[in-house]
DNA sequence: ATAGGGTTAG
């Protein structure tokens, strides 16, 4: 009854459950106590949740972890963290409810320390343990680490299926092995729609089109059904590509052949797609025509596209509508007082400014890591504090004159701050990646390649530092970003410049 | 039977 009551989201009924045990003395009745410990949760009423537990009479270990996935849902990890530690015998169940929720967090570097803690207690990980750990890997674009997650599973003789195959193609394919992503989708028995997508989306990274509609084919062939969540990996595939073509014909196919009504975020790909390849006015009657209203997400899209593309009006138009959509956004204004500085209208750059400066700058804080020998450093932009910091402060400032000397130029265009130019171009030369790049080039060998994943898009100046660092010092360098991948090789990228 | 897992625009 509990349990039919925690599926209804019903908590009245839920109550009198809770009631009927309170009157009959039934604390002893641990599994019924469980389900409303589970049954409070889902409904967020953590406390009602608690009180039960506290008084329950043979708290069980499903007790506990119950306890720890009702915090983790309701996203306090803290409390999470606490039940954990203080739980008597944790099991696996715990540790994997855990790892997961780290990952969840976005603290992928903790959830591999997790996963270590475990190891180090002697505690078998199995495939659910394993989800985790690939997927935090992915994350931090660790490659060193996915080979050996991937040769532990075999070693231990871990059973695969497709939830663990698909988190592995994910894992190798943020971490700039298409290859290994996919002879390791080659080898699953079987393959859903989600492992399809995996695999798609493996493509995008790499900005293969192509590959991508080769292997939406092969999926159609097998007689899997696409749903949403596959279009949307492959339209961005396409738009990585820079395939318009190819997109307006899968995104019209989603209808008229598969049945698929177009979500915002099918539009999204589609406007992405088109900015980026600089069919601004395409991209805005897109965006007119679309029988949803458009979110921020669309808006910032066509945005970002107008910086790259120049395009003043239709900037200011977008920058609009989101600070109508999302007043808080202020990134958003300062992209757009970045776009009228370079078209050189200083009245609306200090109108921009003005309006921020009442509202006070907020930025999702940029983080990138590289690992070395196996350890994994993590860097936030502009942290003096970083441990690591005295080796690479001298070593930022021997690159900065070796670039200067080939012609690098801070590009102070993107810069979040309304500071003086010398402040901005501190703050611009302190950008995670870069602290990630001048760490990684003085702790490996002479030619060896550079790895480095982050969490944000990567900057113009970034991107040119990178490509410049590659030629001086003949480093092969890996950027993967939260969109794609970036190939630096003697001064070029393999993005094209097109990103 | 009451607890843990994969893919999704910017």
């Amino acid at each position: 009854m509990v349990s039919a009551c925690s599926e209804l989201d019903d908590v009245s009924c839920g109550k009198w459950c809770h009631g009927y045990v309170l009157r009959n003395g039934l604390e002893g009745w641990d599994n019924v106590c469980n389900a409303i410990i589970n049954m409070y949760m889902k409904c967020g009423k953590q406390e009602m949740a608690c009180r039960i537990f506290d008084r329950m009479l043979n708290k069980t270990r499903v007790s506990w972890n119950s306890l720890i996935v009702g915090f983790v849902r309701n996203g306090d990890m803290e409390s999470a963290w606490k039940i954990f530690t203080a739980m008597p015998d944790s099991d696996l169940v715990s540790w994997n409810t855990m790892i997961g929720a780290l990952v969840q967090e976005s603290m992928f570097k903790e959830a591999i320390e997790l996963f270590r803690v475990m190891q180090s207690e002697g505690k078998t990980a199995d495939k659910v343990t394993m989800v985790g750990v690939a997927s935090a890997c992915g994350y931090l674009g660790a490659l060193d680490l996915a080979k050996w997650i991937h040769s532990y599973i075999k070693k231990k003789d871990i059973h695969s299926d497709m939830h663990l195959g698909t988190a592995l193609v994910d894992m190798f394919a943020r971490c700039g092995d298409p290859q290994s992503a996919m002879q390791v989708f080659n080898k699953m028995v079987k393959r859903d729609v989600s492992a399809w997508t995996a695999a798609i989306g493996a493509m995008a990274m790499d900005g293969n089109g192509t590959r991508a509609i080769e292997l939406f084919d092969e999926m159609l062939q097998q007689g899997i059904k696409p749903d949403g969540v596959v279009f949307v990996a492959l339209l961005t595939a396409l738009s990585h590509g820079g395939l318009v073509e190819q997109g307006w014909h899968i995104f019209r196919s989603m209808k008229d052949i598969y049945g698929i009504a177009p979500q915002v975020v099918h539009y999204g790909c589609m406007v992405d797609l088109l900015g980026r390849a600089g069919l601004l006015s395409e991209a805005l009657s897109l965006i007119n025509s679309m029988p949803m209203e458009p979110n921020d997400v669309i808006w910032g899209s066509l945005l970002a596209a107008c910086r790259v593309h120049k395009n003043v009006d239709i900037a200011a138009c977008a920058a609009e509508r989101i600070s109508e959509l999302d007043p808080e956004r202020t990134g958003i204004h300062v992209l757009l007082s970045n776009i009228y500085a370079s078209a050189g209208r200083w009245d609306d750059v200090a109108k921009v400014r003005l309006h921020l400066k009442e509202k006070g700058a907020h930025k999702m804080p940029g983080s990138s890591s590289t690992e070395i020998n196996g350890k994994i450093f993590e860097f936030t932009t502009g942290d003096e504090s970083h441990p690591e910091m005295t080796h690479i402060e001298p070593m930022l400032k021997e690159i900065c004159c070796r670039l200067r000397d080939i012609g690098y130029v801070p590009d102070l265009t993107n810069v979040l701050l309304d500071v003086n130019e010398k402040e901005k171009e501190y703050l611009l030369s302190r950008h995670s990646e870069k602290l990630a790049i001048a760490f990684a080039l003085i702790s490996t060998g002479q030619g060896m390649p550079i790895r480095v994943a982050k969490n944000l898009r990567i900057c113009f100046d970034c991107h040119s530092f990178a490509k410049l660092v590659s030629k001086s010092y003949s480093r092969e360098i890996i950027v993967r970003d939260n969109n794609r991948f970036h190939f630096f090789q003697q001064g070029f990228c393999s993005c094209g410049d097109y990103w």
